[in-house]
DNA sequence: GTAATTGCAAATACTTTGCCACGTA
DNA sequence: TACGTGGCAAAGTATTTGCAATTAC
């Protein structure tokens, strides 16, 4: 499997088209997996997938369905996990001129997408020079307490 | 004769000092278990764990004396897990006054602790105020490959 | 019609716990 | 002696796979 071109949007339709140009097919279910991955603004389990796509679809989704589907988007480059350091998976769709950096409370677990500059391009780039790596990207998750949870 | 924890340093001694004030016992297993995290400079995996502890105490620890005895390393803050993104845990010695952010080839799956000043401390402060958030701290890792895995 | 997809069940992987014999202080 | 520890086995949780029936194109 090769990675798909990226167009200059990323949408369901724009997504489903990647799919389809890579021989995969556009069912219902997986419409409806597309459908729950962009609505949310957090990260999601694969159970919630699951039961976000049920919603849509009518019917449920079979938990190998939604995880395979998510396999094979992350390794199109169209989803990535994110590490929230719990005992399961999140993923999270991979627009690809977004950047992925979280603010994560510990008491009510809440995860916020934090909306500013990325604030170490300019440590990657260092470090691609100091360590001589290639293809650098990172993974910056933010802890601490939400103000509701400090009241 | 008990030594006075130095809060200046970080050491097997007082590690050992620190487990024995909360009323743990010091055994020959949990020893072997300590001077295998001092001697590593990368993250280990329980079973990466266990069998450095084992080539030093002459017997193998059972996998749960191991996950047991991180675990309460952990909850006093001795060591922390590292997000790397593979399906086991990792864990890594905590020293208050050390940094941890790592540079992780994705090839070979080497993982080099960065030696450079914090590059978000600012960031971090920013978040405080912008969101309202408490105790901030944060996980940050760097993928790439590495330039034996490039060449 | 052909090949991809799905559900089901089973297998795997990793983590966590209960229990009791054992060792440390 | 008192209580923390360690080994064993089992349970728990999350992930992954095999296969036959079904569906998209």
């Amino acid at each position: 499997m090769h990675m798909a071109n990226q167009p200059s949007q990323f949408t369901i339709e724009s997504v489903s088209g990647i799919l389809r140009d890579e021989g995969l097919r556009i069912t219902r279910k997986r419409t409806a997996i597309l459908e729950t991955l962009f609505e949310s603004d957090a990260p999601m389990t694969l159970q919630e997938i699951q039961q976000g796509a049920a919603k849509r679809a009518g019917t449920t989704p079979d938990f190998a369905t939604v995880f395979r589907m998510l396999n094979l988007m992350e390794q199109l480059h169209l989803v990535h996990k994110v590490s929230l350091q719990r005992s399961s998976s999140y993923y999270e769709l991979s627009d690809p001129r977004k950047h992925y950096d979280h603010l994560v409370c510990k008491k009510c677990e809440q995860v916020i997408l934090i909306d500013i500059p990325c604030p170490i391009g300019d440590t990657e780039k260092r470090l691609a020079r100091q360590y001589g790596f290639r293809d650098l990207s990172h993974s910056l998750e933010f802890f601490g307490v939400c103000p509701a949870c400090t009241a």
